[in-house]
DNA sequence: TATTTGCATAATTTAAAATTATGGATACTT
DNA sequence: AAGTATCCATAATTTTAAATTATGCAAATA
């Protein structure tokens, strides 16, 4: 074969890995195979592709080039066999759902759950990280979807709202709020504030939104987890701000109570993305469709 | 491998030809391989990919839909070659520098002007650093080429000269010197001395050239920048000592007159330097050649 | 009905691609 | 600074994949 498939296949894991050893891993061989097949297409293109750095390896400019089509190129024969199956009515599948931390945990296993109800057959897997490894992830193709806080930066990924949330603050039912139902923003301020950790996406709307407003919390105690938050509201040790999303339950119990920041806009959109050159399975597809209106919608 | 991509070439021919056996004979070989590889892709898709009607094929929905990937993929494979091709013949790419101040800014750029004269599709760029940071920018590969005002240090470099440069005296058109054309040494230690930044290769060879004869500058003024050292001899705050690679211009124009000192070597030689395990492009080979030899010389 | 043409299958050969073994060079470690 | 580990290159060998030849069957051609 003259057009040396199988080493183009070669070489794009080789340059996804920038790295010979761990190519020859993924790809069940060992390193001088992997070596040899890069030398043959280097012959053939008549250039270098890898610098051979010591013990790294760096694409050329050759290799670039290669690189950016290899990527395109087994996208495409992966969706083949996609596409093949749902032609044939391969009811099965799978779906890789890739979500922020909010979106992940509170707001898609319900919809998982219904999804589920009805296509028993799908197998799904959930995977939970921030916004910038969901989108790594959606160009990786390693999800077929991604749920972000934000819209997706990259230009390779499709966008779209998703839901709309909105933040509020919550205090225990014990604090002399519990009664009221807003708060002016600048009461926040004598009070003790439980917050999540610096780099969530809920934390940094919070500061920006406050900011806006000429207010900066001061006696803030920090947790890495929306359920902590939570769980020290509850139990008395100041007021915190979440998603309205994650503390239905909550509230309902009459665990916490919920205000609104009078005047200050806290509204935030989560957003569906995934790869423009991807092709979207029925599977995909109808998943969507519950995600945003709850059901099916149109088939198209 | 299991992407079954030489089966995929080969479906693609066969469904391009109609026919197993015409396949056979455009991939030089037999029709009983031709058979062979395309039921092991119909095992792999789970379905037909031809219908064999009697002493014809035809492609079934699910092999339309795989032909017409197929098509795009080899394109794509093709154009690869080009592409690569192209790059090759300097229709394209791009050369990232990076220079010490004197030749950077001085010897430089008509280089790159007559190099872009004959390659305007070269993108180039072009980092003006100290030696050091030229020296770890090249070990970072971050540029593909250096030109330093040493040797390169660093045993994973390869360095070789690059040109010729000499230090000289300069004063202005008013002082007693400038109708003379050597001066000796010791006549310097009476001068205000107008001189280069410590830290700079020129400032760093001059003290020591002169302390080989004896000679320690006294009445000096520092300045960070040598048109700044030169605007300052010219209007009569001392003497200078700069590369005569800098000073052609103004030494032509007449604004200042530059000696040499009687005695003392003042030479020195810029240097060029690449990773040694670093493949160097066709592009950069040209470059090195016009910088060296002023135009592209052998090919190799 | 005989003949040609095209694809399928099986046995065998051939060629490609894998592995193991080894060496050199660079980076990390103590 | 010396020793160790890591990573890539190369060569010899083994294994696997893919080619071939040989043959059969079915449909189109005459």
């Amino acid at each position: 074969m003259d057009t040396y498939l199988n080493q183009l296949k070669i070489f794009h894991v080789a340059a996804k890995e920038k790295c010979f050893t761990r190519a020859a891993t993924v790809l069940f061989l060992t390193q001088p195979g992997i070596s040899k097949h890069i030398k043959d297409l280097e012959g053939h293109y008549g250039t270098r592709l890898f610098d051979r750095l010591g013990k790294k390896v760096a694409l050329t400019q050759a290799g670039e080039i290669l690189f950016a089509k290899t990527a395109t190129i087994f996208n495409m024969i992966e969706q083949l066999k996609v596409e093949i199956d749902e032609l044939q009515g391969m009811k099965g599948g799978f779906l890789k759902i890739g979500a922020s931390m909010t979106i992940g945990v509170y707001v898609l296993p319900p919809i998982l759950g219904r999804f589920r109800d009805t296509y028993p057959q799908v197998d799904i897997s959930l995977d939970v990280a921030v916004n910038r490894q969901v989108e790594e992830n959606l160009l990786a193709n390693a999800i077929d979807i991604g749920f972000l806080g934000a819209p997706a930066a990259d230009a390779r990924l499709v966008t779209g709202p998703f839901l709309n949330d909105e933040l509020v603050v919550i205090v225990p039912m014990s604090h002399e709020w519990a009664r009221r139902d807003f708060v002016p923003p600048h009461e926040l301020i004598n009070q003790t504030f439980v917050i999540a950790k610096e780099g969530s996406g809920t934390r940094r709307i919070i500061e920006a939104r406050l900011a806006d407003r000429g207010v900066t919390l001061k006696k803030t105690i920090e947790f890495g987890h929306t359920e902590a938050v939570k769980k020290a509201v509850e139990s008395g040790l100041g007021v915190g701000i979440l998603s309205k999303l994650v503390i239905v339950r909550e509230e309902h119990l009459g665990l916490i109570k919920s205000l609104r920041l009078e005047g200050v806009d806290l509204t935030r959109t989560f957003f569906f993305a995934y790869r423009k050159d991807k092709y979207l399975s029925r599977v995909t597809k109808t998943f969507l469709q519950y995600a945003i209106y709850g059901k099916a919608g149109s088939d198209q």
